[in-house]
Parts: structure tokens; C-alpha cells; sequence
DNA sequence: TATGAATGAGGGTTCATTCAT
DNA sequence: GATGAATGAACCCTCATTCAT
């Protein structure tokens, strides 16, 4: 076996590693939160080593920054891919659509909208997510920002109005699901959609 | 001495103990994090035995509850005593005049609000307030509900826009003072509150 | 019970436990040396909970600094308590049969002898002493400036001699005793002792 | 490239790690002390893999060992050679010249004496150095000896004179040095020098 | 010879909780 | 109600050691 295929295969081994240990951890702070999940479960359920554990994450919480910002992001990248097989009109459609896929998933995964919380717009801010996005595909970023160009929507900072729909979203669906308040998810979902309507297509007269 | 002042005396000493917790809890919980504090911290910065805190609080969470929704409300309290004093022509020039005295109150306590993060909201519509809110004062809640009626301002659902005004402000808020993403707080505000005017003016015709 | 009583009781059971880990320590280091020594040994060894430890403290090193120090110094303490019932005409017979007593104390407990090492003049020089000290009992320092003072022993420095000797003894007596270098224990005793009078009797015409 | 050769670059390489090995451990030894020292920080700053460690030594303590025959007897090494540059009348003068140079080069690297401790003997009498002694140089044992019979100095057994001289000398500088007692070092050096003279120059009328 | 990923035993330490006083 | 000494489960983490490559 030539040197190379032994140190892919090494490699490879690694990162199998660190996807059982991720995979693990999410299903574990899924089911009984962080706080209650400690590396000894983790390992254990893994069938990894204890020690193993500290060549891969420094702590408990280097491994939750991760899993949030990588898990965040699969919504956000699953939707964007749904979307992409319809055509539409108007950008606040593609826009609503993509996050009524994403609330509709959530509602499907309760254990792993209280792993996230509030914080589902580390899927697109988040520092750590540098590996994952040398991908090519086209998030909801540059999808907004494109659109916003292609149809002329008179929007001064595109950025800026998208940052806020995530945070709108990610901070009131989560209350919204979790503890019903102010109103169950679907009957808050109208209300929710007609202000990210509002946003898009902002025509303050000041 | 009557019973009852002794009998009030004995209360006003409990009530002491349980303030003196808090504030000790608060304190702690800004400066080394939630998870770093024990009960032992608690208790010994508070000058009470270790015993004595199970009289009051069943664990570490509960307090930190009730912390979270007392200390959010707190400035949500402050801020409209603030507005109170001045007269404003427009609800939106108000309520932006409320949430800018909050966002300053944040950013002059940068551990407050490591320790609030994103649940600023908690201060209005958090179950454990029941007991801070037999107080006759008028919140930002009954605020807004009344000028939209007084002021004939065209909003459907007063209630859901202050909730989202709430949860917008509460969950940029924080990204942008903590980590200054997508913008410092004072380059961030204008494009908060030019959104903040958006939703309580809406027009949009659909 | 008077509230007396019962503290002292209290007080009581603290000294027991710290004196239980103290011995139980001792035996340990002994036995085993304190490299092998876990705390996990000393409190199962000692009937105590692990936690309890820590009271009293902080780690294994701190317990073995107090040990050195007390173990040390009971040599010294026993071995003049035995001289004290004998007359001596001369200091110098009076130090030989002290040390003589030390070391033969030394020679019959080998393992405590590897746990002091070249140390026994901690149980004279040690800062740790001070709790053990407020004895009024004369220790081998008074005992011999007292009498270099009433015999007019022409000693310039009798505070510095005393020192020598003692970390001569402690030192050439652990590698003889434990190493047999360069001699074994009972040879190497008539030299040593010819040099201890030479320190005390020091005539250096010079 | 001749065999040899080869042979040769592969036993200097051996050389080589070993060395390392042994100054990067004395290093670490001397700043944080060897139990906080461990074998992953020693192989980790020598550069070299973790397995290979156990090439070249059983454990950590068999390296200590080796460490501090080799360095204890480098001080006294360096000091012979820095006295035989120098003509000496008298033995006491040479070997005080020499004792003085030594206590002066620990004052200098006050942490490698934290690390030789009490054992500075071991650079004249460990059983470690058989390697280093088949130099033929002439060790200060050598030197005592031969100028003791030379100069017909009446000593008995000089052996067990240098023997005493260098265990007082180890003993009472370390604690000199390190705990400034009972004298700081240059006001204790007067002192031990007497003594030492004294020792040489036995002349107890008995 | 040299490597360094993987191991898992074992250490230290913390801490919520109890309970006799 | 208040105390705080004692507990011991549970945790994190380090580390010497192995072994396939």
C-alpha cells in the first residue's frame, strides 16, 4: 500500500470519527439538553474512547458551537434546495416559502429546535461555518442579495433587512413552538409573514 | 413588642435573605457565567449558609429564571419611567424612545446582557412575573395597546406587532453588541428603527 | 446540651478527622511513597468521604508539607525527651546521643526515613511548625544555645553550628542508611559523630 | 555513501534525539518541576514523536535519574576546571574556590537548583554516571585524594571527609539559596567556608 | 527506527444535597 | 428557620502506553 492511501486512509478514519461524535452529541443534547449530556455519555454512545474525545473538541461547548452552526445552516441549505425546484415571481413568495419550509421542519424536530433556540441564524452569521461553506451552492444570502439586484427592489441595504428577517424569525418561532405564546405556530405564521412581506417591500414615506 | 411586628420583622428578614440572593446571583452570573457559578458561589458571596438556600430556591435554574424575567423587566420599567416624563407627538417616536434607552441601559452593562442574551422579551412575557406585576404601573404593553386605540393608529393586531418589535429588537440587539454582527449597535440602530417604524406604521397594500 | 457543648463537640470531631488523615497519610507515604499515594487511598484508607478532604486540605502536597514537618520534628521531640533523663557532663555527648537516638529511631522505621529523605531539618526549621510549637517544651535549639551560653563553649555562632550539624546528619545519614554509601549506617556513625565534636568543640587557629 | 558512514549518521542521529530529549526535559524539570512536567511536554517541545520516547528511557523518572547525575556532576565539572586554571597553596583554599564557584553557578540558575534539590552529591557518587566518568578527567574526588597524600595533611579517612563536605554543602545551600535560611547565601558562605576549613584541618585533641 | 492516533484507567476536584444540631 | 460539616456521585481531563503503519 503506497504511503498516500495510508495516510487517506488514516484520514479518513478521523473524520469518521468526528461525524460519529457529532452525530452523537446532536442526538444526545437533542434529547436531554446540553446541560444534562456529559462527555461520558457522548463517548458512550459514540463507542469512542474517552481521551478520543480531546483530540477532536477541546470541551463540551467547542463541540455545541459547532454542532449549532452546522445544523442551523442544513435548514437553511435543505430549504433554499427545496425552493430551488419551483419558480417564483415575486421575491417575498421565495423568501416566505423558504422559511415556511424551515418552520415546518422544526415543528417536525422539536428536540432539535430546543438545542437551537434562538440562535438559528448561526446558520448564516456564525463564524465556524468557514468549512462547511467552500461549497459553491447558493444560500439564502446570495440568493436575497441577487434578487434584490435582478428585480430592482428598492431596498437601501439588502443586508441589513435580511439579518433582520432571520432574527425575527429565528427568535419568535422558537417562542411561538415552544411555548405557544403569543399565539400557536400557525396561527402566528400570517402574522409573521405579513411583516416579512412589509420588510422586503419597505415603502416608508418619511 | 406585638406579635405582629415581630411576625413582620421575621418576614422583612426573609425577604432580606431572598434579595440578598438575588442580587448576589445576578451579580455572579454576569461576571463568571451561569454555568461557572455554584450555589456555593451563592451562598458564600451572600453570607448565608449553604443550607438556607434550599429554603428559597429548589436549584440553581429557578433563580435564574426568576432573574431573567426580573432583570428584563427591570429595564423594560426603567426605560418607560424615562419616556414617561417627556410628551410625544407619535407612538412610533415613543416606543423608539423606550427601546433606545434600553439598548444604552445594554450597552453601559455589556454582563447584563451577556447573561439576558437574546431574552430580553422574557421581561414582558414571562410567566414568573405575576408576582413583580400586581404593581398598578403602566408596562409598554398596556402603553402601546392604548395610544394605538387613542391615536386611531391602522394596526390589526397591536399586540403581535409589539411582540415582534419586542423579539426583533431583543435578538439583533444582542449579536450587534456582543459581537458587533452585521454592525456595531450605534451604525445598527438607525436601520432598527427605521424596521421598528415600518412595522407600526404599516401600509401595506396588498 | 449547652450550645458550648455541642460546638466543642463539633470541634472535637474536626480535629479527629484531620487527625485521622494525617496518620492514615503517613502510613501511605510510607508504604507506598507519595508518588502512588492517591488521595483516593488516604480517605479510603481513613474512612472519610473524598470531599471531606478538601476541608481540610487543599491537596496532597499541602498534607505532606504538614506531615514532613510534625514526623521531623517528633524525632527531635522524643529524642530529647530521652536525654533529658540522663546527665551529661559535656554538650557535645549530650548532641551525640541525641542524634544517636534519631538515627537509631531512623534505622528501625526505613520507610518513614524514604518519606523524610534528607528533610529532618524541617522539624526544626519548618514554617509549618508554628501550631505544634506554642509547647513550652525546650527543643534541641534552646537546649543547646542555653547551654553553649552556661558552659562558655567558645562558639562564635551557635545557632549556625547547630544548622550544620543537623543538615549534615540529615543528609549523610538518609544515603547511608538507605543507600549503605559510602558506608553503611553503623560504620559511617563514628565519623560522623568524630565531626560533630569537631563543630562544637571548633578550635581553627587560623 | 560508505556503510560506515551510514552507520554512523544513524547513530549520531540517535545521539542526537537523546540529547534533546535530556536538555528539553531539563528544561521543563526546571521551570514547572517534574510532576507537572509530562512526557507529552517533553516530546512535544523536543519535536519528537511520542512512541519514541520509549526508545530511549522506561519512564519519566528514569530520565530524572540520569538528569541529575549528569547535571549535578557538570557543576562540579565546570568548577574543577575553572580551580585548575588557578594555582592553590593550601587544599582548603582550592576546594573552597571550587565549592564557592559551584554555589555561585546555582545562585545563577536558581531554578536547576529547584530541581537538584538536596542532591548535588549525585554528581560525585550516583551510580548513573558510570557512562560520563570513563572520561578521564580528574573529578574532585580524585583531586581531594591525591593532594591529601601529597601534602601529608593528617586526615584520617578523606573519603568520608568529602563525602561530609559536599553532602553539608548541598544540604545547607539549598535551603540558603531557595528559603534564605537560616541566612541568605551571602551571609551563610562565611560560615560554611569555616566549617569546611575545620574539616580539612581536623585537629581534635580527643 | 519512528510515528502519532487511539486508548481507558485513574486521578483530582466540584458540588448539590442532606441532616444533626 | 438557620446552619455548615459531611457526603459521595459524577464530572472532566490527563496521561502513560500501545501498536498498526
Amino acid at each position: 500500500m503506497a504511503i498516500q492511501e495510508i495516510k487517506s486512509k488514516i484520514n479518513d478514519n478521523k473524520q469518521e470519527k468526528e461525524r460519529k461524535l457529532l452525530s452523537t452529541a446532536l442526538h444526545l443534547f437533542s434529547e436531554k439538553g446540553i446541560k444534562k449530556t456529559s462527555i461520558q455519555d457522548i463517548v458512550h454512545d459514540a463507542g469512542i474512547a474517552k481521551g478520543t474525545f480531546y483530540l477532536y473538541f477541546k470541551d463540551k461547548y467547542e463541540l455545541q458551537d459547532v454542532l449549532l452552526a452546522k445544523t442551523s445552516h442544513e435548514f437553511f441549505s435543505n430549504a433554499c434546495k427545496e425552493a430551488n425546484k419551483y419558480h417564483f415571481d415575486r421575491l417575498d413568495d421565495k423568501i416566505i416559502f423558504i422559511i415556511d419550509s424551515i418552520i415546518d421542519a422544526l415543528i417536525a424536530r422539536p428536540n432539535i429546535l430546543k438545542f437551537i433556540q434562538k440562535n438559528l441564524s448561526l446558520g448564516l452569521y456564525s463564524e465556524k461555518l468557514t468549512d462547511l461553506l467552500d461549497s459553491e451552492e447558493l444560500g439564502i444570502k446570495e440568493l436575497f442579495i441577487n434578487e434584490v439586484k435582478e428585480k430592482d427592489i428598492p431596498l437601501e441595504y439588502p443586508e441589513m433587512t435580511l439579518f433582520m428577517i432571520i432574527e425575527l424569525v429565528s427568535s419568535t418561532v422558537f417562542t411561538s413552538i415552544v411555548e405557544k405564546q403569543p399565539l400557536p405556530i400557525e396561527e402566528f405564521k400570517p402574522h409573521l409573514y405579513k411583516t416579512i412581506r412589509l420588510l422586503i417591500n419597505e415603502k416608508l414615506e418619511k
